[in-house]
This record gives C-alpha cells, structure tokens and sequence, in this order.
DNA sequence: AACTCGGGGCT
DNA sequence: AGCCCAGAGTT
C-alpha cells in the first residue's frame, strides 16, 4: 500500500470515526496541546483529563505557567506520576516566556530543545497545533505500524525503533497533518488495542500483515521482562499537638523528585538517631498498616508509624514543614504519602 | 543500549 | 501479580 492511499484511508477513517471531543482538542493551541501532551506521556488519557482540566484552569497560559512557583506546578501534578514531566514543564514554560517572548518555537527541532520535549512529543505539538509535517511515534503509532508491516522485536531495541521512525516518517501526509497525526493515535486507541483489536472495523486491514497472519495481539513483542527487586522502609510520621505532620522537601532529581515527604528510614533501630536530630521526642506510637508501593522498576514496602511529638522545633530551614492536615498547603505529595496522609487526617487531636 | 522515572487501569 | 500506557533524560 503506497503512503498516500494509507494516509487517505486514516484519514477518511477519521472524519467518521476519530474522537473530536477531548479537552485539549477544543481551541488547539501550542500551549494546550504540549501540557496535554506530557501529561499523556505513559498515562492514559482517562486518568489525564481531570488532571487537565484543573491544570487549565489554574494556569491557562504559558505565562501563567511561568509565573507559578513550583510547588504549585506539583501540586496540581500530585498522583500523576513521572514528576519529572511537571518540572521540565514548569521549567520549559519560563524558557518559552525569557528567550522566546512567550511564542513557541515553529520547528521539531526548536521543540526538542525545551526540557521534556522529545521527538514524538514535538512532532505532536507541530503537527496539531502548528500544522507542520512532523511525524510522531508513541505506543498507539508504534502499535499500527508494527501491526501493519508484522515487525518482529521490542521497539524498545534501537533497530526496531529507528525502523519505526523510518516507517512514521514515510507515511505523514503534506496535507491535513493535525488530523493524521490525531486519526493514528485515535486508531491505537479505539480499534488497534492492546489485548483486542477490532481488525474488522479497522481502515487498514486491507493491507494489514499481522491481521493477514490471523495474530495481531503478537505486535508488538512486549519487553523483557524481569522479577521486580523488593525494598522496605519505615516511614516515621510525626505529628505534633496541633496535628501537623513532619514533611522534607525531596532532592529535586530521582525518585519524587520535588515532592514533600515523611523522612524515610531503612529500619526502625534508625529512629531514635532520626528523633535525637530532629530534638523531638515521641510520647505515643502506633504502626499504622503497611502498604506496598509499586513503581515501574521496584516494589517498595511501607511501613508508617504513627509518632506523637511534644517537641516543636523552629522550621528554620527551607525544605522542612509541619504540614496541617485540616488546612493542607499546596505542595507536592508521592501518591502513597498522600494516602497515609489522608488516612490519618481523622486522628488529628481536636484544638483546644 | 540500558536504566531511571509513578501511578493507575486492565486482565 | 503482571502488563501496558499520547516518552524523555541520564549514564
């Protein structure tokens, strides 16, 4: 099948069946379009859209963007994950605003120097908001193109992937690239699914090999996969008389990078060195329950305990807080923390 | 080229 | 429990 008759039948596809209806699909701006486009990096687009839409309201523009202060910028990203996205956001925006006079750049390559942009994500910005050629490759592209062609192998291995590229490329058409490049995506996820493809239905199975070979949940090939490590910790959650709990800033790259957290100890003979720095000392402890944690590349097993402290030393130092569970700042929390910390709201001790 | 980085939904 | 999802950055 030549470029163009694909590209006609996608697109024909399209018109009748395409989604129209997403948030970030109504007034496409670059703005719009690039926050809609981190935040549908490896999550799916059910679990984006409230996200989005409190995300659109707090900061509508670029310069809105710019101008928050980070924590809010992780606030609103709490329990999305992959936090790095929102500071490479938040940073990317400041750049658009101080070197560029709050226009994006018109080019892939321009894209690709902001923080957090990649080549996919650039050629989405592009091509849906700017009308540029630019191809894009993400897990529902490669789904279709793998399928269409039966291309063996992980896309994860650089061969498969530059193949991809190489086949993405080929097939964007000159014309009406916004709706290509949305009809791909929207095929991936409405007809050419994971675990059940509806090839009946599909624009291209004409020319589909993996259909031809009566297996299309075969492509493609899933990644290696090894046994997770397990790792533990014991996460001391001290809450003074007023019912404030004890969080620290985490370092601003790694795991939570950015997010406020109760200290984390290895084991629990830790905890009295813990106390002895911190000149705090507990008068009530209860281990609340453990609850396991896990992220792509680890289980990571919790176990809270609930401290009563007397003391209240001074927060002199930035990156600490008594965070008040009844009037909660605005900062970012590790969706597991944010969990312990609702579960333990109730035992606030009542104000005097 | 391999590894890191989250959280949720689905099976 | 295992797998995947509108990927990018670091090493």
């Amino acid at each position: 099948m030549i470029p163009e008759v694909f590209a006609q039948r996608v697109l024909d596809w399209y018109d009748e069946h395409g989604r129209h209806d997403l948030p970030w699909q109504q007034d496409m701006t670059p703005y719009r379009v690039w926050v809609s486009e981190i935040m549908l990096q490896q999550t799916q687009v059910v679990t984006v859209i409230p996200y989005y839409l409190r995300f659109m309201q707090e900061l509508p523009t670029v310069e809105a963007l710019a101008a928050a202060d980070e924590d809010q910028v992780l606030h609103l990203w709490t329990g999305l994950g992959y936090y790095s996205r929102a500071r490479n956001l938040h940073k990317a925006a400041r750049l658009v605003v101080s070197q560029h006079g709050g226009e994006f750049p018109r080019s892939v390559e321009g894209l690709c120097e902001l923080p957090g942009i990649g080549r996919s994500t650039a050629g989405a910005v592009a091509s849906l908001s700017m009308g540029i050629r630019a191809p894009i490759l993400d897990g529902n592209v490669k789904r279709v193109l793998t399928r269409f062609k039966a291309v063996d192998g992980w896309p994860g291995e650089k061969a498969v992937h530059d193949r991809l590229w190489r086949m993405a490329e080929s097939l964007t058409p000159q014309n009406r690239v916004a709706h290509y490049t949305q009809a791909m995506m929207d095929l991936g996820a409405t007809l050419c699914t994971r675990s059940n493809p509806s090839c009946l239905l599909c624009p291209l199975r004409d020319g589909c090999k993996a259909r031809a070979l009566g297996e299309p949940k075969r492509f493609p090939a899933s990644r290696p996969r090894k046994v997770l490590p397990v790792r533990s910790c014991v996460m001391p959650l001290l809450m003074n008389e007023e019912g404030a709990v004890w969080l620290q800033r985490r370092p601003s790259s790694g795991l939570w990078g950015g997010l406020w957290c109760p200290p984390q100890l290895n084991a629990e003979d830790e905890l009295a060195d813990l106390l002895g720095r911190l000149q705090m000392a507990a008068h009530e402890r209860e281990a609340l329950a453990p609850l396991r944690h896990t992220f792509s590349h680890f289980h990571l097993d919790i176990q809270p305990l609930l401290l009563r402290v007397s003391a209240r030393p001074a927060v002199a130092e930035s990156g600490q807080v008594w965070y008040n569970l009844r009037h909660p700042e605005s900062l970012g929390l590790a969706a597991p923390v944010k969990k312990l910390l609702r579960q333990i709201e109730a035992r606030v001790p009542s104000l005097a």
